[in-house]
RNA sequence: GCCCCCGUAGCUCAGUGGAUAGAGCAUCGGUUUCCUAAACCGUGAGCGCAGGUUCGACUCCUGCCGGGGGCGCCA
């Protein structure tokens, strides 16, 4: 059983013995910071304690005594602290099962949840325009959005992963126009697209074709394109066109009508969002009966729930004033609210030499996710995107991302993977084998770099579930770095293969290095990461 | 004016309502006859301000100050 399990356990019966009633549906277990707390702590009697009527510091000495007297296992000590923590101290042994537990589950099994299992999601990410390259910006909610996947994934969810086309409407056409007169060798409209791009991809068109559709399928070919040169994929490319001549669009506003949330005025027909918390009712169909983007997206996302029951949206926030008014629209149309999700994320700033570059297609400096990726490499780009939430500006340094040193985070967590994987190496050019994990000593495991290294893998289960919760794959990355620490400091005082080590530590050291690859190995997979195994 | 995000160490950022707030980089000093020193060890410094809720607040609520983004019959 797992540890949690059988403290859990303890504690419910030690609060039924101490006549607390009703026990608690939820005990929660945390790990101290300070070592001096033991390996797992309990709040459960200050939490308890007021709704049962009871001082928490007298009713945690209860428990405490009723843990000591029957002594979950591990557990070499149950002591009451601070105002009324009841602290648990394991032997090593807890840790030892950990190793165990973590060869067996293996990358396929380390860390996995069914907290999702039976429940779908559809999350929608990046969703650019087809109107050019993609930004920086871009790139950030891809790696999010890709990462913030795998999660759901491992964590039992049924994941479809969504990328809307707005391949119709005046931003496409205007881009048609903008290709047609650089062909022409012609400045671009007014309102036009300036970037350089448009002068370069205007050469490849060829003098037959329609500029709008044509400049919608090169944007989209160079967008799959580098999405795919960071390993970002989706299930559905969903077209707004194709929604538009679906007659989707005319169901969902017949469904809204019904609803009673349509009406007219200034000969325009809107929807009355207000209702629910949006700050004005919006335009459906303007007065000249052109429809806005509005109606194709509301279309769009009712049909989203036909491919999972939780929809998320991933958007910049540049678009957070559009949130109100999509979720009211999906609340008319009989969507619970929680079932609907946006998760706003904030810009990413990029530097050079100190300073701010400023992105602006005009001035010809915008920075696209072309350039991150072929700068730094695909796996930089992700694990740099990933080290921080989306609720902060990102700042990006580019000299620091394309420097190959110890400055780039990045490295530090790649090196420890390097590591891992060369021991491998080294064993085989030295003909050590791992004898069979049934046949090795892992109670040997007692030096300080070993145990933190334990610990740092006990915690990855908990760090998924935490991140999918709170949409942070950002977390998975601090435990990365934790892990690679940790690794770090077991590699520094821990010999493996050197011929003054004991045979019966060698081994229980390679298994503990196998545990950590897999470790590792999970924890960068779930960031879309593949680190090399060598540097 | 209204809405969203942020304000934590010199810099870039972590921090599920818990106990003594942590990393990396930068500074200074140390570690290699030994599996990659892209490593390890030591070193100083911090929660924007003021209230409130709570047994307990960086965390939740209110106000203020500061930074970023947004408020179209554009998308």
């Amino acid at each position: 059983m797992d540890v949690r399990e059988s403290l859990r356990s303890a504690l419910r019966d030690a609060l039924e013995t101490a006549g607390v009633d009703p026990v608690p549906e939820v005990i929660t277990l945390e790990r101290p910071a300070n070592p001096e707390h033991g390996d797992w702590s309990s709040n459960v009697a200050l939490a308890t304690a007021k709704a049962a009527g009871r001082n928490p510091r007298e009713l945690g000495q209860q428990l405490v005594d009723h843990c000591a007297a029957n002594l979950p296992p591990h557990v070499t000590a149950v002591e009451i602290a601070g105002p009324g923590f009841v602290n648990f101290h394991l032997g090593d042994s807890w840790l030892h099962d950990v190793l165990a537990d973590v060869v067996e589950a293996g990358t396929d099994g380390f860390a996995r949840s069914d907290v999702g299992a039976g429940s779908s999601v559809n999350i929608e990410y990046v969703s650019a325009n087809p109107t050019g390259p993609l930004h920086a910006g871009h790139a950030r909610w891809a790696a999010y959005g890709d990462a913030l996947s795998r999660l759901f994934a491992h964590c039992g969810y049924a994941v479809h992963r969504e990328f809307y086309v707005n391949d119709r409407g005046v931003q496409t056409e205007l881009f048609g126009a903008s290709l047609t007169a650089r062909a022409a060798g012609e400045e671009p409209p007014e309102d036009g697209y300036q970037g350089g791009y448009v002068t370069e991809w205007a050469e490849e068109l060829p003098g037959a074709a329609d500029p709008v559709a044509w400049g919608i399928e090169r944007a989209q070919a160079d967008q799959r394109q580098v999405l795919m040169s960071m390993n970002v994929e989706f299930d559905r490319w969903a077209s707004e066109r194709s929604v538009v001549q679906s007659g989707e669009m005319e169901k969902a506003i017949d469904e809204l009508r019904a609803a009673g949330y349509v009406f007219e005025d200034d000969g325009a027909m809107w929807l009355r969002t207000s209702d629910f918390g949006d700050e004005k009712d919006r335009v459906l169909f303007k007065s000249d009966g052109d429809a806005t983007y509005f109606v194709p997206d509301i279309a769009y996302h009712h049909q989203k729930y036909d491919r999972g029951e939780l929809v998320i949206d991933i958007l910049g926030a540049d678009h957070h004033g559009y949130v109100k008014r999509m979720a009211a629209a999906m609340q008319m149309m009989g969507h619970a609210a929680e079932s609907y999700e946006v998760l706003v994320g904030q810009n990413v700033t990029l530097v050079r030499d100190g300073a701010e570059v400023r992105l602006s297609k005009r001035a010809g400096t915008m920075i696209e996710a072309r350039d991150l990726v072929e700068l730094a490499g695909a796996d930089v780009a992700r694990l740099t995107f990933l080290l921080q939430s989306i609720d902060t500006t990102q700042t990006i340094d580019l000299d620091l991302l394309v420097a190959q040193s110890n400055e780039n985070p990045v490295y530090y967590v790649q090196y420890a993977n390097a590591r891992v994987h060369s021991l491998a190496r080294q064993a085989k050019e030295r003909e050590i084998a791992r004898l069979p994990l049934a046949d090795v000593d892992l109670s040997l495991l007692t030096h300080e770099r070993e145990l933190a290294l334990l610990r740092s893998l006990s915690e990855l289960p908990d760090v998924v579930i935490r991140a999918v919760e709170n949409r942070g794959p950002h977390q998975v990355t601090m435990w990365t770095r934790e892990c690679a620490a940790a690794l770090h400091g077991f590699w520094h005082d821990c010999p493996i293969l050197r011929d003054d080590v004991d045979d019966a530590i060698r081994q229980a050291r390679m298994w503990l290095v196998e545990a950590t690859r897999i470790g590792l190995g999970v924890g960068l997979d779930l960031l879309g990461v593949s680190a090399p195994e060598s540097m």
